[in-house]
DNA sequence: ATCCCGACCGAGCGCTCACTCGGGAATTTT
DNA sequence: AAAATTCCCGAGTGAGCGCTCGGTCGGGAT
């Protein structure tokens, strides 16, 4: 692996455990085994370095997305849903880092006044957002989902899962352990079935 | 109010926008119209100026779920839950600074190594999952509310919440404008209703 | 009239930070 | 083989940070 992408590996998990300003580039330096001038010389500054994580991140979760969601086929709607939230709770796990570089706060100040970092937070949303409208527009028309606001549900459910799985790595709640509620209660919003729902 | 107050209010104002270590000193003090030595007088250090503030958030948290929720009666759990959801949208808006100091990293940071953090913000938490557990039981025995598990749907609607009202605060979707979409999406995980869940 | 105390001030200290720079090593180009 | 370019290094720089400290000032007690 090249000096630059272990630099970048590094930073990613520093800056996903530390935050940004709690992560010095001398840290970085440490970590990788670059020398702060290296890194400099790689990157135009600090900033940089954490918008390049970023979009290396985005790669990887799109990537992730294309091959779970985007190109393969589901019998129902409903399904492909499913499949877009069990893509997230395997994002948290095998991506984790990655992941909660999003989940800081640092991008979306960042995003307020640079278009660079704006548009690769979107992207990475709406890559969720989307297969998730697109699930639910199928599941209203085979029948697996009620008849429901396709983007505005989207929202809520990607929500939920955004915030659920935050508990987790604050420490707060060990989320993966409900899954399958989780599961449930999106299932719940997402039909009117009197019946248990099974899992 | 007094200079001290001032202080406070001032800091959470700040370490709310800009976050912990985006928040100097010298800027509270700027802000505040307290000298930077004065600041020093009152607090400890910055972490203690922190540790006030989000007190102080506690505080008023708390006191607005005891008068809106425990201190009043309900027709039935459900109604209950729902004046739960509606105070934390209330917080939302109307003490969202203080509602983004718990929404930082920061103090889940400072919770894994300082007792009086940790305690903190369980306090907080705890008191609008307990008061949503509680709306919970007493609604499955009246009937309002399906038998579900307490406390884990309290948690993963508590986590819903907090994943869609940060989407506000971090700009990436309008949430307040779903607030009856979201308000259905929990009737539904919290019955079996077939019908139409009327809002 | 004197004393004392606590709120308040702001210059200054030591330190860490992001970033620079001059030079050496390695690699590619000519 | 020489030249040019790229890669890499780490000591050095100045700005900004949290925090200290010597001191001013006004009001209540003696």
């Amino acid at each position: 692996m090249s000096l630059k992408q272990n630099i970048l590996e590094t930073a990613t998990q520093l800056f996903a455990t530390n935050g940004f300003k709690n992560t010095s580039i001398s840290l970085i330096s440490k970590h990788s085994g670059a020398a702060e001038g290296t890194i400099f010389h790689h990157f135009k500054n600090k900033e940089d370095v954490f918008l390049c994580a970023l979009n290396r991140a985005k790669g990887l979760i799109i990537n992730e997305v294309d091959e779970q969601i985007n190109n393969r086929q589901f019998d129902t709607g409903l399904e492909m849903v499913e499949a877009v939230i069990n893509v997230y709770f395997y994002l948290s796990e095998e991506w984790g880092q990655e992941l909660s570089l999003l989940h800081r706060s640092h991008p979306y100040e960042l995003a307020s006044v640079n278009n660079a970092c704006r548009t690769t937070v979107e992207t990475i949303y709406n890559c969720f957002l989307s297969a998730m409208s697109e699930g639910i527009v199928i599941g209203k028309e085979d029948g697996s989902i009620a008849d429901v606001a396709a983007s505005k549900t989207a929202v809520i459910i990607f929500g939920m899962l955004n915030g659920l799985l935050r508990f987790d790595v604050e420490n707060i709640f060990p989320v993966h352990s409900l899954y399958f509620d989780i599961l449930q209660a999106c299932k719940k919003i997402l039909t009117n079935s009197c019946d248990e729902v099974q899992v």
